[in-house]
DNA sequence: CAGCTTGTAATTATAATACTTACAAGGTTC
DNA sequence: GAACCTTGTAAGTATTATAATTACAAGCTG
């Protein structure tokens, strides 16, 4: 797991703050990272149909209020793994354990990603902009 | 996430077969790595007192019955990370959004990894056994 | 046009993961 | 006890994943 993620959600609750166009040099500044990484995240962003942006133009826009927005909707926006448990590669299919288990392992761990996806669909972009301020105050 | 919790429960469902000892050489063959690998595994199964070995005498046993034994004891005993879902490390104090991000999304984080965990629990080796058996029939 | 922006490809560092070698400690067999 | 197994670990190497950086085309604005 790469941390993609939590920079998604970092711009997305600067971007939900309205203090103007952000460029994605001012927006690296708050992240920590590179630039072009951030312009990388807020791609995918994009093509996620959550923010609009235009070539040429500084800052990007929210394309739904951030309650419309679930920290689901930004987990699977940048691509993150299907399964975050990885199961082995290689197991002997000669043997009736090595044959199976991907099989069994990828069922099990299915079942506990969707549980924790299930949490993220429960919290909203808005609820993450409460927190920060409730933090800040 | 390395792939040592997969082998970890690869290794305990062959022990669980309960057919004779086996090596770590034999277990390798059919999880697919190293000898090493399976050995190292076994060292923190055994630390968490999941399984019991001896140096020098071939093969492992396991230390109580696989229906006591969830998935979610073998998740902690490889020394998973706290949280699967990674805070970027370098945000800006000096910003409103930077100097709280890493706070919140621990927490909502650690919720949705609590919802993960909890699902773990719910499964058994002894349950992976009968899955195991009827993929293999 | 000059100077900014975003979008993206390509390259280089860096860190995480996996593999392998090596060997000590200990058991078993003859 | 000697030869030959085993497990337990440390240490080094290779491979891969991640992040940072460079470079530049495409496009807006004054």
């Amino acid at each position: 797991m790469n941390s993609e993620y939590s920079i998604a959600v970092h711009i997305l609750s600067l971007l939900n703050r309205g203090d103007g166009p952000h460029s994605s040099e001012y927006i690296a500044g708050s992240v920590g990272v590179n630039p072009v990484v951030v312009r990388s995240v807020t791609g995918r962003l994009r093509r996620a149909g959550l923010l609009h942006t235009q070539r040429g133009v500084t800052g990007a826009t929210l394309t739904r209020r951030a309650d419309q927005i679930t920290l689901l909707d930004v987990y699977r926006a940048v691509d993150a793994p299907q399964s975050m448990l990885k199961v082995h590669q290689k197991p002997n299919p000669n043997c009736p354990v090595g044959a199976n288990i991907q099989c069994v392992l990828d069922d099990v761990f299915s079942q506990a990603q969707a549980a924790l996806e299930s949490r993220l669909e429960q919290v909203t972009l808005a609820e993450i902009t409460s927190a920060l301020h409730e933090k800040a105050s």
